[in-house]
DNA sequence: GATTGATCATAG
DNA sequence: CTATGATCAATC
């Protein structure tokens, strides 16, 4: 039986605050949710555990979890000492389209105006049901991080207008960074060309450099 | 050890 | 296929 969604943001940290401190494996039981062995073939698992314990809404839409109160719900593994593990994925980048979109329209900016984070050991060694939740932290973008945010998307989606996209690599960006988003590389999906054609490429994902979220776990909690 | 490119499960 | 949830693993 999934929780139902919370009515207010003060509604949602007061549930994500109560899982700080606990095992997956308590948050699964509560949900008769099995817990699997590794998470080589479910990826998504601890994010989707998570989803269910604060009642986000199902769904896969291109919209913040709690589309209501405008936040995105994020899990991110962290170290023994408080470090992302991995980068952090944000959305699909679109690759037509895309002539005068500004970056204020943009799902990547919408997605990170407002973003609940709850950090989850991650370390490989501690078997998955034993991985605690650590304490969440609310964030809004800073002045600065906005202007990084803003000047990382700008780049990259002028190159993906000029029919580069196959020429971006993870290196493109400080604090974003564009890279292969999809079941596998043969998966291809419409994209501009060199002439401004349509042709096939491999879909993309915007993904937050590890830096990036590693200060906005530290600024938190200092 | 960090990073980049590849990959897994599921819903619609 | 697209979008959600991400981590894996080869390579730098």
């Amino acid at each position: 039986m999934p929780s139902s969604s919370p009515t207010s943001i003060s509604e949602l940290m007061a549930r994500a605050n109560h899982m700080a401190g606990i095992r997956l494996a308590d948050i699964a039981g509560e949900h008769g949710i099995p817990v699997p062995e590794n998470l080589k073939r479910e990826k998504g698992w601890v994010g989707q555990l998570i989803e269910t314990e604060l009642g986000a809404l199902a769904g896969s839409k291109p919209e913040p979890d709690f589309a209501h109160l405008g936040v995105e719900l994020k899990t991110i593994p962290i170290d023994n000492q408080g470090k992302p593990m991995e980068t952090t994925y944000i959305t699909v980048a679109p690759l037509t389209d895309i002539g005068g979109l500004r970056w204020e329209q943009s799902v990547v900016y919408h997605k990170l105006r407002h973003v609940l984070w709850i950090p989850v050991q991650g370390e490989r060694h501690i078997p998955v049901g034993e991985r605690r939740v650590g304490n969440p932290v609310l964030w809004q973008p800073s002045e600065l991080e906005l202007a990084q945010l803003r000047q990382d998307w700008e780049e990259i989606m002028e190159l993906i207008a000029l029919g580069k996209v196959d020429t971006i690599t993870a290196k493109h960006g400080e604090v974003l960074q564009l890279r292969p988003k999809a079941a596998n590389s043969r998966v291809l999906t419409e994209s501009i060309g060199r002439n401004g054609e349509i042709k096939l490429s491999n879909p993309r994902g915007f993904y937050l450099k590890i830096a990036f979220t590693q200060q906005i776990l530290r600024r938190a909690f200092t």
